[in-house]
DNA sequence: GGAGCCTACTTATCCGTTTCACCTTCCTCC
DNA sequence: GGAGGAAGGTGAAACGGATAAGTAGGCTCC
């Protein structure tokens, strides 16, 4: 008969309650921490419900008003860039590592556009099928903002501060990092740095885009900024452009690990050598980024943090209705083997450029 | 009124009754497209359903029986090779394309070890929280497929078909690929051909280790096997390794691309030149293999296809019970800058070296 | 012209959990 | 010695949808 409920059903509160000689209501309190009843009666209906291998039906659960325990992450840039951005691999590492310490599940959806993007929060908020989600490469004028704002959907951008309303936020100092590695090209000798930047729309291409300039108006330097659609095939193109110029720069910020990748792949191409002929920083370290010759100098941000933050706030305010809008520690520039001097730097200019000089 | 109820109350299929003036169980079959209501009523209440903007809960679906509506996938290499492994990116953004055209969820978790994995298997399960599950990597005597059996948990094993039970399974032909790469590196000459390979549990790591020492012994060549941890070190180290011997290989193959990047680096690093020097083929293809310089010779093995045909498998097997067991096409080698013929390589052996001479 | 059978519904029950309102006991306190 | 209160429960009603069983009404058919 115990066997019969094992197997063949599912073991409900309700076994519980009938092997423990108590209510349905009874059992709920005590699996659920809740008072009302005694420690001992508690510690036998808990004990009852390992022997009987009870889990919570979760639909269950999430019907009668609780949570639906499970958080939502939409990827919406296209498959192709998708794959080869390990930025988002470590993120959803990061994600999972605080979501599943709590046995919150998370719920993944690729999508082509932001219309879909909203289309399925809409859906999912209303399906109740999460009780949240993380909302990455928040943008300039972003729909999503207010369509979630109005949705009542708790939601923590991953990205900003700056455009993201009042909502929860987690962002890294990218302005910071960029300063960092503009002077430390600029320590090295190096005039005309370049910046090869991601897409437009995106808030973190834009702010990085305005500490560089910022950073090189400071210095007196010619600033020279490229976009990209983030794919591979653009990095290596607007890098043969660039190097190709008579006024060619003699360093190169590039806005992701691919673009960098692609960007040596092609300096290569051309017969270049670096980091004699050009230099080259790749932005979000990764394993990548390592292991290529020479190693890729990096700005390495921690993402998994990142993701992790995001995560928790997420929780924080699902649970606790607590807005949280926090920056993280900003990048650490990595220094390896694509950054040197300039070709043809005088000796010793690695100490000079600094404070407006030239 | 019923601004109040748009606003403050979700819309049950009880407001569309009302609405509608018929009964809860009408809308129901209406919405369903189940049989037993007019074509009429049903366009009427569909209509309702639309202009009040319903959304099935998911949870109250799941509760009566139904499905919970979501797909799992447990990811359970440590987080650090996830990170750069495309190849799981790809696989997510084919499965997703299957699922979510049926608005099927999927649910991610991340886990350290087969252990965790088999648990949250079990908990999901329990839960009721996925209709099924699509398994990777799996392994030589996996614990997992005897569990999944037991359970009675919907599952698809991406890989096999050796080893995967009587579980639905969709695998590549990985033999077929192996072989091919072989012959084309012996075909331009090579006698000393190398095998970087991933870690050898995995039922993959097997086959394709098997079907290379069958062709090396088929074309009387010496097989040389090294295993790694997939880790992009190890790529670097062994392939040092194996570079400073006297006897060194002139081409290696490694089982994924990471490793293989980083085999191109440490190449590099050592001061030799891709292909003149040495020969490097990877497995997997990916923007990465095609960027660095010279671009990777690779097999090119459709990912994205096989998350598909995975979450197809799984949801015909969730809702006919029919079992798929279907092998993809074979990769194909894509011959890029890093294969050549060996040094030293007489004038006119790429003919040579087939059917069993020396 | 009534048996038989569709069609188009309605009614009631169930899924497993949470939670609210209520009900006993037993203890305390003046 | 009875009011007041807390502790430790009980019982029933949600939650929103699926579905089996029941029921009118109209049509066919001999």
């Amino acid at each position: 008969m115990t066997q019969k409920t094992n197997l063949l059903r599912r073991v409900t509160i309700a076994d519980i309650a009938l092997r423990a000689g108590v209510s349905k209501g009874a059992v709920s309190y005590a699996l659920n921490g809740r008072p009302g009843i005694s420690e001992v009666t508690r510690q036998r209906i808990l004990k009852i419900a390992d022997d009987l291998g009870w889990y919570p039906n979760s639909a269950a659960r999430a019907l009668s008003g609780a949570r639906a325990g499970a958080c939502g992450l939409v990827l919406a840039r296209p498959a192709r860039t998708l794959a080869f951005e390990t930025f988002f691999m470590e993120l959803i590492a990061g994600i999972e590592m605080e979501l599943s310490s709590r046995s919150v599940g998370l719920t993944l959806q690729v999508v082509h556009d932001l219309e879909a993007e909203m289309a399925v929060y809409r859906r999912w908020w209303a399906e109740r099928r999460v009780d949240g989600v993380l909302v990455v490469d928040p943008r300039l004028d972003d729909p999503r903002i207010e369509q979630i704002e109005k949705l009542g959907l708790p939601a923590v951008i991953i990205g900003g501060p700056e455009g993201t309303g009042n909502l929860s936020a987690v962002w890294s100092d990218d302005a910071g990092a960029v300063v960092d590695v503009v002077r430390y090209l600029a320590r090295l000798g190096h005039q005309r740095i370049a910046r090869v930047a991601g897409v437009p729309e995106f808030l973190s291409t834009e702010a990085r885009t305005e500490a560089y300039l910022a950073t090189m108006a400071e210095l007196s330097l010619p600033p020279r900024v490229v976009t990209t659609d983030f794919m591979a095939e653009s990095g290596a193109r607007v890098t043969r452009q660039l190097l190709a110029d008579p006024l060619a720069p003699t360093a190169i910020i590039y806005d992701s690990e691919v673009l960098a990748v692609a960007g040596l792949g092609a300096a290569h191409e051309m017969g270049l050598s670096v980091p004699r002929d050009v230099s080259l920083v790749a932005w979000d370290d990764s394993t990548y980024c390592q292991v290529v010759h020479p190693p890729l100098t990096a700005v390495k941000r921690d993402i998994p943090g990142m993701g992790s933050h995001g995560a928790r706030a997420l929780l924080a305010l699902i649970d606790d209705g607590v807005i949280t809008r926090t920056g993280e520690a900003r990048g650490q520039l990595m220094t390896r083997g694509t950054t040197a001097r300039p070709p043809h730097a005088p000796v010793g200019s690695s100490r000079g450029a600094g404070g407006g000089s030239v």
